[in-house]
RNA sequence: GACCCUAUCGUCUAGCGGUUAGGACACUACCCUUUCACGGUAGCGGCAUGGGUUCGAUUCCCAUUAGGGUCGCCA
């Protein structure tokens, strides 16, 4: 790609799905801003993901990608990933790969970026290569030509861009209009360094050249980045390029509505996958955080979010991560799992856990788990909730043990034994006749009976539908595990 | 310190001059029920404060306060 620094190889197609109003550059007097209006040309939507490899996917990261995604979809666009992998020190490819598998997680599928965490390999998309590591040539060439103009210098052995002194008007999707004037610091030196005394290039500078020579037109990323904007309009203006459209979108916090920060719980994506969730409750979630398709709806199927998702519904006030809806969210959404993937989730959190589900009978495997669907939230739950079916020793729950293993109770669970081992077939209906009419001939309650029962096959005093977990557990198990119990009287 | 953004129930939000301020999560009752969960019904609970503008402000403007962001040879 030999294209001249004035001549941004900017590929405008008539077929526009977007409806901008008007470009805008810097304000040219300090007391009154001058706008100076371009028309855009009609251009297809094209925007970027680009995080920087630190090993860890913030989920405030994820929510960005995800409007930009969202976006994308929804304006038939292009959704590029790519690296900013400037800061040799912290590459790695596992860094990388954190990524990689965070997005393809979300279901985040993007049309040009990278195939593999390694940043030599070839990847998809005419604007390649998609990390910043690779692309040093065009850093270079875009420095040099700042220096021959003067709009950079040389200074202890880096180079600085010539920053200008007059406010910034920053035109947002999101925020509206912001007059970014300089700071105190930066009025004693405006300059800000591009290129590294050891010839690195900068995030401001690389983060401008690539979003010009990948013609991104939406730039949708996190608010830390407005005051930051004016830096890159200036830099756009020195390349002699016109700014993209800005969306600056509002924050994740804490639940106390502090920063969050990489320590903090559930910063990370990867965590909520390790915690059991599901994707697209996460996806739900995320995208009720800033955003509102304003009709009361909560869940929303991502086709239906794709349709509704525009810029302008963005709020502009950070949100607090509230960890109790999204575990509603993710009930929702595992209630009306299919089948297989239920399994598939089920068993590999099992094994997770350290219990191998593969040493039973598939047939008996499916039986148990079918007793739990719908009654728990994250998979992470299920090995303390129906372990009880895969494996013979276990802890009565403690309270459970001095509410119900009483003495009175002994001759009532001893009886109750000797109805279900009466029983022709161990099946739900005959468990709850039995137990029931046990209880009459007690005259007590269900429950009185239904407790220690419960404490006695599971070891919890909450679980799956008793009489159905006694028929997957079968006779045998059933009886011994009541047999065992009577023993703690 | 300077600059920028923001402000509706505890939380996420609807609202865009006149509403009994709506919904969801959470919470509290009650119903359903073998436990839990689900589902159902009801309840609790909010426009940060002070000035304007207006016949009338949650809504528009200003200030204050509070929270967040930025001012790196990090990204």
């Amino acid at each position: 790609m030999d294209v001249d620094i004035a001549m941004p190889c900017r590929k405008y197609t008539s077929a526009s799905r977007c409806k901008q109003t008007l470009l805008f550059t810097t304000v040219q007097s300090a007391e009154i801003p001058i706008k100076t209006h371009v028309l855009p040309p009609k251009m297809k939507v094209r925007v970027r993901f680009a995080p920087s490899p630190t090993g860890f996917l913030h989920i405030g990261g994820a929510r960005t990608a995800l409007f930009n995604w969202l976006y994308a979809r929804h304006t038939g666009g292009t959704f590029i990933l790519r690296i900013e992998d400037t800061d040799a020190a912290r590459n790695s490819l596992e860094a990388v790969s954190v990524i990689l598998d965070g997005l393809r997680w979300l279901g985040l599928d993007w049309d040009e970026g990278p195939v593999t965490a390694d940043a030599t390999a070839p990847g998809k998309g005419n604007c390649g290569p998609y990390f910043q590591s690779q692309r040093t040539a065009n850093y270079q060439r875009r420095v040099e030509a700042l220096l021959s103009r003067g709009l950079a210098y040389q200074h202890e052995g880096a180079v600085k861009f010539k920053m200008q002194r007059e406010p910034v008007l920053i035109k947002d999707l999101v925020v509206g209009d912001v007059i970014r004037k300089l700071t105190d610091r930066e009025e004693a030196d405006p300059d800000f360094v591009i290129l590294r005394s050891d010839g690195q290039p900068m995030f401001h500078l690389v983060n401008v050249i690539d979003d010009i020579e990948m013609d991104v037109t939406h730039v949708i990323r996190g608010e830390d980045h407005l005051s930051n904007t004016a830096k890159h309009i200036a830099l756009f203006n020195a390349f002699g390029v016109p700014p993209p459209h800005y969306a600056h979108i509002p924050l994740i916090l804490n639940a106390d509505g502090s920063k969050m920060s990489k320590r903090d719980k559930g910063a990370s994506l990867t965590s909520y996958a390790a915690d059991g969730f599901l994707p697209e409750a996460v996806v739900n979630y995320l995208c009720l955080l800033g955003w509102s398709p304003k009709d009361n709806r909560e869940k929303l199927s991502l086709a239906e979010t794709i349709e509704r998702f525009d810029l302008p519904q963005i709020l502009r006030h950070n949100a607090r991560f509230d960890y109790e809806k999204l575990l509603w969210l993710q009930g929702e959404y595992s209630r009306s799992l299919a089948d297989d993937r239920f399994y598939e989730l089920a068993v590999h959190a099992f094994a997770r856990a350290g219990m191998d589900t593969n040493k039973f009978p598939l047939a008996y495997v499916k039986a148990a788990l079918d007793t739990c669907k719908g009654k728990f939230k994250t998979f992470q739950e299920l090995p303390s909730y129906a372990g009880f079916y895969f494996k013979n020793e276990f802890d009565y729950n403690s309270d459970g043990v001095k509410k119900d293993f009483i003495p009175e109770n002994k001759s009532r669970l001893q009886k109750l034994r000797d109805a279900f081992a009466g029983l022709d077939a161990f099946t739900a209906p005959n468990l709850e006749t039995a137990l029931k009419s046990t209880a009459t001939d007690l005259g007590v309650k269900a429950g009185v009976l239904v407790h220690p029962c419960r404490l006695a096959a599971t070891g919890n005093t909450a679980g799956p539908s008793l009489y159905h977990l006694l028929e997957v557990l079968g006779r045998e198990k059933s009886l011994a595990r009541m047999d065992r119990a009577l023993e703690r009287f």
